[in-house]
This record gives structure tokens, sequence and C-alpha cells, in this order.
DNA sequence: GTTGAGCGTT
């Protein structure tokens, strides 16, 4: 979907696709567009939305015709602030395919004549993670904290240098007995300790199961943990697996 | 109604 209605990528030949992070979740093509193509020909202006809901993902692609304009959009929009959002302008690292950019067209063109032009928000990047295809599925944001959404796909995405600064001690030595010790925990010490430690999150009930008759107790409370055991006990994969998703990959896309 | 590191589609 780009800007001008056309289907699909105009024409990346000789194009140079920035990538323009941090913008509001509301903020659509229309309103970037007449933003960025004061600083130049802007030749498509591409927002990436999530299918299921089809809201922005909070960022955009703005398609130039010329480097020399797209930097300068870059220098110029990056930290503006637009919609309330101070959003980040950046020259796109990986083409539509994740492929890396480096035809001398889209990739870095800046120009080392000008020195560190973005000075302004020197952020850490990253060009070998992009082979990890699936991020195109992964949360659009952190609000798995809240709301167990795609919890399911979540996986080693932002451990990048974000919030893997353990060291890697933890995991070698820990981490595999942690693995086998939660399995192991997970049929004897569910009543035990703590009920609720990694146990699944049926975020909706598959089938409209209403609650039994005796609800008179909270299914959250104590209560739930003393007559759940044994049902998950049996096959706590079984159930999960047969009934929610089979195969994370194989309805990956439709 | 929410969210906030990152890299893309008819």
């Amino acid at each position: 979907m780009s800007h001008f209605g056309r289907s699909g990528p105009p024409d990346i030949r000789d194009t140079y696709s920035l990538l323009v992070l941090n913008i509001s979740f509301r903020t659509t093509a229309d309103d970037l567009y007449p933003l960025f193509d004061r600083y130049g020909k802007v030749v498509d202006v591409f927002i990436p939305r999530d299918r299921r809901s089809g809201d922005s993902r909070g960022f955009a692609f703005v398609r130039y015709k010329y480097a020399d304009e797209a930097q300068k959009a870059v220098e110029r929009l990056d930290g503006r602030n637009v919609d309330g959002r101070n959003i980040m302008v950046q020259f796109a690292k990986y083409g539509p395919n994740a492929e890396p950019i480096r035809k001398g067209r889209i990739v870095e063109v800046l120009p080392k004549t000008s020195g560190r032009s973005r000075s302004r928000s020197p952020r850490p990047r990253y060009r070998d993670d992009y082979r990890d295809r699936d991020y195109r599925r992964r949360s659009r944001s952190r609000s798995k904290g809240r709301y167990d959404r795609n919890r399911y796909r979540e996986r080693d995405y932002r451990h990048r240098s974000r919030s893997r600064s353990q060291s890697p001690d933890y995991y070698r030595g820990r981490g595999r007995r942690s693995d086998d010790y939660r399995r192991r925990s997970r049929s004897l010490s569910y009543d035990s300790a703590s009920p609720d430690r990694r146990s699944y999150s049926p975020r909706r009930s598959p089938m409209p199961r209403r609650t039994p008759p005796s609800c008179d107790e909270s299914p959250d409370k104590g209560s739930h943990g003393k007559r759940s055991p044994p049902s998950r006990s049996v096959s706590p994969r079984g159930r999960l697996a047969d009934s929610r998703s089979p195969s994370p990959r194989s309805s990956d896309q439709d």
C-alpha cells in the first residue's frame, strides 16, 4: 500500500528508503508525506500496518528519489516532533525482502565530508540481525507485558543488546538447569510452589466454555490451582497445542 | 482506550 494508491513498491531501483521510527501510532502516511516532501522528492510513503488489527506499527518508510534530499530530510526531520512524538529518521538498512541494501543506492549514502551529521541521535545500529525474518510477526510493541498477545511467538528478538545485559554464564550454567528444573517442577510443584510461574495463559477461551455452576469462588484465587493440577499435569502441552496453535509456523502467513 | 524497540506492502 502506497500513499499513491499504487500496488506494491513503485520503483525501488533508484529510490532511497528512509526509515521513520518513533512515530505516533495514529500517524498516517498522509501526515508524513507533506512533511518529507518539503525536503525532497518523495517517491512513496509506506507505513507497515498490522494484519490483524490494521494499526500502524509506529514506523514508516519514506522513499526519496535522490539521496541528497533523503539525507537532508534525515537531518531535518530526525528528531522532529510529529503528532506529539519525536520521530527518528534514518536510512533504511534493510530492503523490502529483508535483504541487506548495499547496492550503493539505498545503502547509507552518508557523505563522509559532512562528518557526523547524525550526532543528534547517535543510536547503536545492527546489521546482522535482519536474518530473523520472523521479526515481522513479533509484537509490534512491548505491551505483551500487560497483554499476552503474541507471547507464543516471542523469542530472542530484542535480546541483541537491550535487556540482555546478563553474562552468558548465566545461560550456560544456569540456563539449562533452569529449563530442566522448570519442566519437572511443573508436574509436582504445581500447588506447592508458585502456581503460576509461567503457566500457559489461554488468553481467551477457545470455546465458549462457561464457568461451572459453582462459581462462588474466584477461579483466580487459590481454588483454581487446587482442582486444576490434575488436568494440566496430564498433558499441558497437548491441550494448548490441540486447541490453540498446533504449529506457530504453520499459519505464519495466510 | 492501551503499547514504544525496531526495518516494508498491493
